[in-house]
RNA sequence: GGGAUCUUAGCUCAGCUGGGAGAGCAUCUGCCUUACAAGCAGAGGGUCAUAGGUUCGAGCCCUAUAGGUCCCACCA
């Protein structure tokens, strides 16, 4: 006696208590087991400030469905969580949340500032990993990390020493992107460029005469985009091969404004086709002019403060922002007779991607990851396999990364995050690195040390995330155990933020890759195609689709129809789709029950299976093999498309149908109990195929399916064995069988319907065949053509003998199936049918028989392949027979 | 400038190592058939962007072209 299912299908109501179940039975916890195989996937972090969007849906949908696939398939799963401090994101938000009471940062200083931040963690942190519950994730809680946890930073402090030490990390002065908004250094890779319409401003610069004065008849002129640099400009720069500026080399102008005399150097860097082939070079402003200057030797002038406001470098006009100097200085290059013209000029602008301020190079003294050595493993682990990227063609977008890598700057002027472990003697200046402050300078032996004001970019510790979660750098059992792990998902956009940093960071500090596999996927984009985004407010907020369709239906539509890598537009049509299948799985279920009340059943032996039974478990292995296979490739769009398939069509819509009569037969106990056996079976099986993408609704099911049997494995559908192929269920002969009987079904249905036909007349059918195995096999299965087709009663036979010329011919590969409709049939329609029939025969004959008397097909293709042909050929030509036959009878 | 990717049914997209074009939605026609109208049974609809090439055979491989998207670099 079973359990009844609710009448709707209402996921609101089950989710969260099945999801409570599931955590509080430990499902999601894995320990460390030798007597298992280790499976790992690192979650990657989201932020602590961030809310659930669709990009974290359809990565932790991927993720927990591979999760939970191998959870299945015995291997000992763990999918690590935690959360990133995001600094800059964070710091962002407290300054804003301070602005609101009238609080600025600096005011409340460091310490009171962090306090602040850490509350604001406290209070906020946890509500992306709640919506992430809300999703389904299979994630083992209890190892929730941060990357501020004491863990995590001794990690950070420890790559950061071990890094030193090697010379790998580095304190100098270079040029980097200033954000003059957020008053902190960036990474190259955090500048956005964005194409922003300006102006090229054409301005000239007087020559020094031989003999020391100034021109007043000879010019040197340029362009430049941003005219307020001038002021910091130490030379001008021809190119060396440049004929027309030859008389230049060893010269110098006149800097306008700041009146200083710069020279004119040579360097290759200048395109002669550029313009006039001069460039002003201010090499405290531009990363290319900062290069020509290091080369020539020139002096860096920096004009700007920190908040991009002209220094006392600018004379006179210190103090300015840099675009009201920008205005000034042009007015007054104009005046002077220097301004040539200006132009409108479309280029590209960097800017933060965080706050899209303009940035500015600026040359500072910055903390700097010496990638040339560290980037080599990295690259050839791609290279050689032993990290696979999914799909491939990400290999050339990794390789451009690696291939043109840069130092990156990883120094911070922001107080959330981890402060660089480095130490200045107060006394000397000594740059002490060390874990702790030291106890006395090594050089001058003061005691005093203040350190670093800085913090680590925020990737700098997500490096460390696949390890650093284990238990790094304590040598603990889960790192010796579950490290390197196995799969990495997420997005194509964050490879160089993230993917590669956690790549040569898993060489370095382990000595091995940090996964197997990075798999990719795409971004969800609106119904439009358009990027979500705040501004725009067509972000889908996923909650709210939960809310609505489920979560089940959410993770469905969000890997159904989709590539790895590839983008995807997200509609509210296609949740519903998936809502309706759910819906489906649901009734099927409860139609299942219902028949199942008073029932009791019992493992039939196996002469007791009827063909469709047979026929049903072939198909469902088949699909066994087939979805498993593509998982393992992380196919997931496919294989679940190929669930959805079996479920749909060939359970409910043909195996369901054909076993209702036995079902409700009164006399046949043994058939009721193969078919209800079977049933059972099969969906279990196709539930937990299908669990690792609906895993709420297949866990209600199966846990209200098989309460109290003997049926059931475990007390939740997410701890028991993923099906496997079973040579014992290869019913081929029976599949082929059923096969033929669907395909005359269907040929019947097809006709009834262009006949007009209403379903409730029913007719008497003619099966006839020569072939007396085929005669069987339609005798054994008549039942089906009353109750799939329509049919009165069905006969077999193996001529035409007593059928009435004027019935309607249904033919297939393997019988013609006449059906005397009487005043139904309109004979010309019939006649039109079956010409169209004709003539769709035609070209398959043609086609086949092109292929066939091609000399060359028969000679290179394979034997497989030619066999198949011919027997395509051989059921055409049958068929074709039939229908010329009908033609002519009718058309008498 | 370099690179990636896409162009398949009205719409959104699948199509695995080349072997007779698929799904969902939409449209049309019948059906309240005792699991499901969030349903059932049918139907229509595609020279797979264009032009070449390789092959017995191309949506799939190669080349070129057009258009779209994205990434990187960035020349003042």
């Amino acid at each position: 006696m079973s359990k009844e299912l609710a009448k709707t299908y209402d996921p609101s109501s089950m989710e969260d208590a099945l999801y409570k179940k599931w955590e509080e039975k430990g499902y999601f916890h894995a320990e460390v087991d030798r007597s298992k195989k280790p499976f790992t996937i690192v979650m990657p972090p989201p932020n602590i400030t961030g809310q659930l969007h669709m990009g974290h849906a359809l990565d932790n949908t991927m993720q927990d469905i591979l999760i939970r696939f191998k959870r299945m398939q015995g291997y000992n799963a763990l999918w690590q969580p935690g959360t990133d401090h995001a600094s800059i994101a964070t710091e962002v938000k407290i300054i804003e949340t301070l602005k609101s009471e009238g609080i600025d940062k600096a005011d409340l200083g460091r310490e009171k500032f962090l306090e602040r931040a850490w509350k604001w963690k406290e209070e906020y942190g946890g509500r992306i990993t709640k919506q992430l519950r809300k999703l389904g994730s299979s994630c083992d809680w209890q190892r929730e990390r941060f990357t501020m946890d004491a863990g995590c930073n001794k990690a950070v402090t420890e790559v950061f020493c071990k890094l030193h030490e090697k010379g790998l990390i580095y304190k100098g002065s270079r040029i980097i992107n200033w954000c003059p908004v957020c008053n902190t250094s960036i990474s190259d890779a955090e500048v956005e460029y964005e194409e922003q319409q300006g102006h090229l401003w054409h301005i000239k610069y007087p020559l020094i005469n031989e003999d020391g004065s100034v021109s007043d008849s000879e010019f040197l002129t340029f362009a430049t985009t941003r005219p307020e640099t001038m002021l910091g400009d130490t030379a001008v720069a021809v190119n060396p091969s440049d004929e027309r500026y030859t008389y230049l080399h060893g010269r110098k102008v006149l800097l306008p404004i700041v009146n200083k005399e710069i020279p004119v150097v040579v360097d290759d860097y200048v395109d002669v086709e550029f313009g006039t082939g001069v460039v002003k070079i201010t090499p405290g402003h531009d990363p290319n002019d900062f290069e020509v200057g290091k080369r020539h030797d020139l002096p860096i002038v920096n004009i700007m403060n920190d908040d991009a406001t002209i220094n006392s470098n600018g004379g006179k006009y210190e103090g300015m922002d840099r675009y009201e100097a920008r205005a000034s200085i042009v007015k007054e290059l104009e005046e002077k007779g220097l301004l040539v013209k200006i132009e409108d000029y479309s280029h590209n602008v960097g800017t933060h991607d965080r706050c899209k301020t303009t940035v500015e190079p600026l040359v500072k003294q910055q903390w700097f990851v010496k990638m040339d050595e560290l980037i080599g493993p990295a690259s050839d682990g791609v290279k050689n396999g032993d990290i696979r990227l999914v799909p491939e063609r990400m290999d050339k977008t990794y390789f451009n990364w690696t291939d043109n890598i840069r130092d990156w700057c990883i120094s911070r002027q922001l107080w959330w995050g981890h402060r660089i472990p480095a130490y200045y003697c107060e006394k000397c200046g000594e740059i002490v690195v060390a874990a702790g402050m030291p106890d006395k300078c090594p050089k001058c032996g003061c005691e005093h040390f203040k350190q670093d004001e800085d913090t680590l970019d925020t990737w700098f510790s997500s490096a460390l995330w696949p390890f650093s979660t284990l238990g790094w750098p304590e040598k603990t059992q889960e790192l010796d155990y579950f490290y390197p792990t196995d799969v990495l998902v997420t997005g194509y956009d964050i490879i160089f933020f993230w993917v590669i940093r956690m790549i040569f960071s898993g060489y370095e500090q382990m000595g091995q890759k940090p996964f197997s596999t990075v798999l990719f996927h795409g971004l969800v984009r609106d119904e439009q195609g358009r990027k979500m985004s705040k501004s725009l407010g067509n972000g889908i907020d996923p909650l709210q689709v939960i809310e609505q369709y489920g979560a089940d239906a959410l993770r469905f539509t969000l890997v159904t129809g989709n590539a790895p890598g590839n983008d995807m537009r997200f509609s509210d049509s296609r949740v519903q789709a998936s809502r309706n299948f759910a819906n489906k799985v649901w009734n099927a279920s409860r139609f299942i029950m219902m028949n199942m009340e008073s029932a009791n059943i019992t493992k039939p032996a196996a002469d007791e299976l009827y063909p469709e039974d047979k026929w049903v478990l072939c198909r469902l292995n088949d699909v066994i093999r087939e979805v498993t296979d593509n998982m393992e490739k992380y196919e997931l769009g496919i294989a679940v498309s190929k669930i959805y398939d079996f479920i749909y069509d060939v359970l409910c819509d043909w195996y369901i149908e054909m076993i209702k009569p036995r079902l409700y037969s009164k006399e046949d106990n043994a058939g009721k109990n193969a078919a209800l056996y079977t049933l059972k079976s099969v969906l279990i099986d196709a539930l937990k195929l299908l669990h690792p993408y609906m895993p709420f609704i297949t866990e209600e099911i199966y846990c209200t399916l098989t309460e109290g049997d003997d049926m059931r494995e475990a007390d939740s559908i997410m701890i028991t064995a993923w099906p496997v192929y079973r040579e014992d269920r290869c019913f081929e002969k029976e599949a082929d069988d059923i096969d033929v009987i669907k395909d005359a079904v269907k040929g019947i249905r097809n006709v009834r319907a262009e006949m007009n036909v209403a379903p409730s007349k029913k007719a008497a059918m003619y099966v006839v065949s020569k072939d007396e195995a085929v005669l069987k096999v339609f005798e054994d299965s008549a039942l089906f053509f009353e109750t799939l087709a329509g049919a009165s009663k069905l006969t077999v036979q193996k001529d035409k003998d007593g059928i009435p010329e004027d019935a309607v011919s249904v033919v297939t590969a393997a019988v013609t199936v006449y059906i005397p409709l009487g005043e139904f049939i309109d004979i010309s329609k019939e006649l039109d049918r079956l010409k169209k029939e004709e003539k769709r025969l035609e070209g398959e004959l043609n086609r086949s028989r092109g292929m066939l008397s091609n000399e060359k097909f028969l000679s290179k293709a394979p034997a497989k392949k030619i066999e198949e042909e011919k027997e395509k050929l051989a059921g055409y030509e049958k068929m074709m027979e039939q229908v010329k036959e009908r033609l002519s009878q009718l058309g008498n």
